[in-house]
RNA sequence: CGCGGGGUGGAGAAGUCUGGCAUCUCGCUUGGCUCAUAACCAAGAGAUCGUGGGUUCAAAUCCCACCCCCGCAACCA
């Protein structure tokens, strides 16, 4: 089985921000769960490099030397994926010789069908959006989501012949439900498609930075028809066909609910023109407000994401993002809240239960914990399996927070278990029965390591070494099994989440 | 007819697509426990599910109307 996923390519403007950040841990987190299934995942992220923003930042920073802006920029975003521990196999950019091809190699494709044709366009170009506005779209004459006065453009384009495609992408959402979520959006796609889905211009006279078009060296290619691409060259197309072959189409586009129409229509009609398959399913996310405001740089709320985590670590914010807003939902970010979970679920609940478990074994002085033939056994298997039903659901629906209850159903499962057959007395009396207890009590916990894994890898990995465990490197198929792996040279340690120092 | 999100015990949320005893976390009350990070377990109080209609045996959920809140200059997922 393989799994293909990718996050936006974002622009590089600026350092990344939370928001960035958020989008990346999801598509990471999914990333880490289907490994641990044993596929054969590729996660793919990257700089969307050719969009007339980037060039004005350049300008305005005071470089002359586009290319060398974007290289500092792109290497400053690949830090900091590498910094929060992103797992993706690989990082396109659409500057790379590798991207253009694919690029050109894709154009010829679509042309070749028939699909691409030269007119004229006069239109009111959005700088901000990276598109054409209709007259309809204007608010006072400014453009609705940037109130800026658009651009009146008058040009030879070369145009995509996507309205050719309206029917055959209405029927593909209705034949595969699955393939825009969440529901919401779905609906949302298929209005604009039947109202507003027109053939596009995809090429631009004026602009000097970007993709030449193979047919015309005097156009280059509108930033969205190249930025959509980089799903296929990030794995291959136009530079490794087998590679490509393998990991093609996209099992799971994460996307922002801002470009769901460039995702939903645009990149299926292209990817129909050029004959290949579609991704199986794109899913927005949605956009959190800061403390209740928007993400807002003058109002110097954006958050650093490496900061953040190095304030509070990788895991805790990835858990905050992941616990806190359900996926596709819109949320809000609070330090505050991130606080009040950290200390109520995660010190106080896998953290204390991690620690009361690691005590009472380190007290029974045992060596090696196995399977006892005692019905608590059994019964403590069937609760673990109904949760990873849960949990793998969670994933498969793209409801991440069901695969995190599952997890804290799992801990409180356990919690209550210790409670009932009160593990500290039968060390007083019954050394081979509280053995047998904690036996159980610590292959729990190991399954919620394997279970925390996609969410929280780095202390997945830190219970796992209390557990005199090896670190999870993928294929864990086999380890999610009941007693898969021999617990032994069990050790406390430190805590796993130690009390935050106050704030000043 | 611009686009979108939301209104559910004191706080924050889930549930709404697919109707079926109103769920979770925090806080509060009471009891238990002493292995554990003053942690854990149990019981309990607390909700006209924004309003008004409609459909239905049954509505937070579906339909209609309305009220209110939030985001949409630039940066920006």
């Amino acid at each position: 089985m393989k799994y293909y996923i990718t996050t936006p390519i974002y622009y590089i403007n600026d350092k990344p921000h939370i928001g960035h950040a958020y989008a990346t841990f999801v598509a990471d987190t999914f990333a880490r769960y289907h490994r641990l299934k044993g596929a054969d995942v590729f996660f793919l992220t990257g700089t969307d490099e050719n969009s007339t923003k980037n060039v004005e930042a350049a300008r305005e920073k005071g470089y002359s030397d586009i290319q060398h802006y974007l290289d500092m920029q792109s290497a400053e975003w690949q830090t900091a994926w590498k910094e929060l521990g992103i797992t993706n196999n690989d990082f396109i950019r659409t500057t790379e010789e590798r991207h253009k091809q694919g690029v050109e190699q894709f154009f010829r494709l679509v042309h070749e069908k028939g699909d691409i044709y030269k007119g004229t366009y006069q239109g009111l170009y959005c700088t901000g959006c990276e598109a054409f506005l209709r007259e309809s779209d204007l608010a006072d004459g400014l453009c609705p989501f940037h109130k800026k006065k658009p651009e009146l453009i008058e040009e030879q384009n070369y145009f995509f012949r996507a309205s050719k495609y309206r029917a055959a992408l209405l029927e593909h959402i209705e034949k595969n439900s699955d393939f825009i979520q969440p529901v919401s959006r779905r609906n949302e796609i298929v209005n604009y498609i039947k109202d507003h889905f027109e053939d596009i211009s995809i090429s631009r006279e004026k602009i000097e930075w970007g993709i030449r078009l193979p047919i015309d060296d005097s156009q280059v290619i509108y930033v969205w028809f190249d930025a959509l691409i980089n799903y296929l060259t990030g794995i291959g197309y136009g530079w490794d066909e087998k590679l490509f072959a393998r990991y093609w189409p996209a099992d799971l586009h994460i996307v922002g609910k801002d470009i769901i129409k460039f995702h939903c229509a645009l990149w299926p009609a292209m990817l129909l023109s050029a004959g290949l398959q579609l991704p199986r399913r794109v899913f927005a996310h949605g956009f959190f407000t800061i403390e209740g405001q928007k993400v807002s740089k003058s109002l110097g709320n954006a958050i650093d994401p490496v900061q953040l985590c190095a304030i509070y670590g990788i895991d805790v914010v990835r858990y905050f993002l992941l616990r806190e807003i359900p996926l596709g939902g819109d949320g809000d970010f609070s330090e505050l809240r991130l606080q009040d979970r950290y200390e109520s679920e995660l010190a106080k609940g896998l953290g204390n239960f991690t620690s009361r478990v690691l005590t009472l074994a380190e007290k029974c002085e045992a060596t090696v914990f196995e399977a006892a033939a005692i019905p608590a056994e059994q019964e403590a298997a069937r609760a673990v399996a109904d949760l990873r039903y849960a949990w793998e659901n969670g994933f498969e629906q793209c409801v991440l927070h069901e695969s995190l209850a599952a997890i804290h159903d799992l801990i409180a499962w356990a919690d209550r278990y210790i409670d009932k057959t009160k593990p500290w007395a039968l060390l007083k009396e019954d050394n081979k029965t509280a053995v047998q207890t904690l036996s159980i009590l610590l292959e729990l916990l190991r399954q919620a390591s394997l279970f925390l894994y996609p969410f929280m890898p780095h202390t997945a990995a830190a219970i796992r070494e209390r557990l005199g465990l090896s670190g999870i490197a993928g294929d864990g198929v086999a380890w999610l099994q009941w007693r898969a792996e021999r617990i032994h040279s069990v050790s406390k340690k430190e805590n796993l989440f130690p009390p935050l120092a106050p704030k000043p």
